[in-house]
DNA sequence: CTACGTGCAAAAGATTTGCATTCGA
DNA sequence: TCGAATGCAAATCTTTTGCACGTAG
């Protein structure tokens, strides 16, 4: 059930990037299509290293140079979303699928004494940060198209 | 007045990082003074090439190094806060005085038809982000250090 | 056919590291 | 004195760019 739901979202998926090409007048190559298959098999975020290193275990032989350009692609067509973890570290961008999930947040927890270590990553969802939103909107006369928030902390072993 | 309040607050601010490297054992290099009296000068948000180019046109010889060595102890101190502006481009990363203000949040404006460029970034500080912290803590159980919400937008001209 | 897209390697930009020298305690 | 800090240059890591070649339309 897991599995055949996954397909289903597959075949729509590349329906939705065939669609947006189209449109754009972009070209239909078989990388951007892998590409896509790859990163909505995954369950977790990624960064292009590991999407690159995937991709050669599977002997799909793509360049990093195409795995850049497509990642535009995608963040542009809104199939992927980009996250910039470590707040206190230069870490490398991560992204992750965004076309089937709602818009969502991270709690990113760090190993107890270190700084610098990433334990693990929790998504949530609070409806306020609308309410902010649209006071920001009103207060600034803006147009918001979007918003990150992290908190970061560590596990309250208490 | 102004100009007055600043001169105080840069006594208050050094006694701040005496009191650290005494604290920690770090020694007291003039190096360390002069970047925390530049930062504390500066009125806006800077990365380490502003800083870094700052300090030469005023003929203090400071190298990259010891500015990257220097933002290290400073966040530690709670001196500094590091920021990551530019959700769409990789930029590098952004640096505030924190000691006198409090904690806020930013908006950061788009030039309109430039999903790049930006134009402005406004800092704001909304309570209800407070409750959301609580919140996220009781439900996963974490104690939460500090959290960065950014929203992304364009002016609105309607 | 004719660009657009890809692959490869080189370049660029930010940050880190190694090491000899300097200097604060 | 002597280990911590600095300066400089080289190294590293991620991302971008240039160019020759392949291929979708």
């Amino acid at each position: 059930m897991e599995a055949t739901q996954k397909e289903l979202n597959l075949v729509t998926i590349k329906e939705v990037l065939r669609q947006y090409l189209l449109q754009k007048g972009f070209r239909n190559t078989p990388e951007r299509y892998t590409i896509l298959e790859e990163i909505y098999m995954m369950d977790h975020h990624f960064n292009v290293d590991d999407l690159y290193l995937l991709m050669m275990q599977k002997k799909y032989h793509v360049s990093k140079a195409t795995i850049y350009n497509t990642i535009e692609i995608f963040l542009d067509a809104g199939l992927i979303r980009k996250h910039q973890f470590g707040e206190k570290t230069l870490t490398s961008s991560s992204y992750e699928k965004s076309y089937f999930d709602k818009q969502h947040d991270h709690l990113v927890i760090y190993k107890e004494g270190s700084d610098k270590e990433i334990e693990e990553i929790i998504e949530f969802c609070d409806p306020r940060i609308q309410g902010i939103k649209e006071s920001i909107e009103k207060a600034f006369g803006v147009n918001i198209d979007s918003h990150s928030l992290y908190f970061y902390g560590t596990k309250n072993n208490g």
